[in-house]
DNA sequence: TCCTTAGATTATAATCATTATAAATAAAGA
DNA sequence: TCTTTATTTATAATGATTATAATCTAAGGA
């Protein structure tokens, strides 16, 4: 965990950036809810328990930052809201995401998959592909689990 | 042309709503901009060049309208502005698009080019899958013309 | 025809997420 | 220490979208 935050450090300092109390209890809060697909407000609330004379603007200010240096992804649902989610390190691509539209869970899918897709869009529209959205919408398993276990009652 | 409002008035009948002017008019700017992914604002300004008494409000309860009846699709691309395309009629699933880090230009791919990927996800992942929304980021077939060219300048 | 009712529309206000601003603070260097 | 610069804070402003209330319109009966 610590380390995971001094490699951060160095990547804001490697663009002239510092590591201020304020980014980093942000930056915790990030790490401690990797799962979660936080919005900014999100962001916020949990941020002032660590560290509580924070202000709104400077979260969202740091989630812009850490977008820019690609520590993490803005990822938007089309719920009027965008979401923060920290790369996995090392990862080339961004992942993939799992809507339900019955609860609303997001899941996520960390394999590619699109590799294949890639290489005809590529090709087929001259297009030179940098990064990737990919969301499915449909029923999650806990849902489909729920549904069929009240059909049974 | 007529005949596409025709079945839009049909779908709207057959969940009892009236195709007004004012809907009428905004259907129609769609059809007209079938390639542009106007936002709600776009929208606004063109129809009231043919409606000029209509309000912001309506034309985004219409887009709503429309959106609920699956007659366009409401996307998002992370810019703050929800963009509305109208369906191409008889199409199973959302088109994909390419949007342009350079210009910004965003493009449509009419292909599905995903069953494959579906078949993963729904198995391996349990997830019943409904819809789906792909974007790919990267530099156009334009922007890449162009700065060949430069280069050879 | 007149009345009633329900649906649509309009103008406007309100809301919510996000961004800009200006003053205050802290840190870094000379 | 003094000066410069980056950062933060509180607050105001903006921009997209949604809600509200008043008005209008069309359809169906008496």
């Amino acid at each position: 965990m610590e380390t995971r935050i001094d490699r951060i450090k160095k990547q804001l300092h490697a663009a002239s950036y510092k590591l201020t109390p304020q980014r980093e209890a942000t930056v915790r809060i990030l790490l401690e809810h990797e799962e979660d697909h936080l919005s900014a407000e999100d962001v916020y609330l949990l941020v002032k328990d660590i560290a509580p004379e924070i202000g709104l603007a400077t979260v969202y200010r740091t989630l812009e930052l850490l977008t820019e240096l690609k520590i993490v992804d803005k990822i938007n649902f089309g719920d009027g809201v965008s979401r923060y989610d920290l790369r996995q390190e090392g990862a080339a691509h961004f992942h993939h995401h799992l809507v339900c539209i019955e609860c609303g869970a997001v899941d996520e899918i960390q394999e590619d998959l699109l590799e294949d897709v890639e290489t005809v869009v590529e090709k087929r529209f001259n297009f030179q592909i940098k990064d990737h959205r990919l969301t499915f919408h449909g029923i999650c398993w806990r849902c489909h689990d729920r549904s069929s276990q009240d059909a049974s009652e």
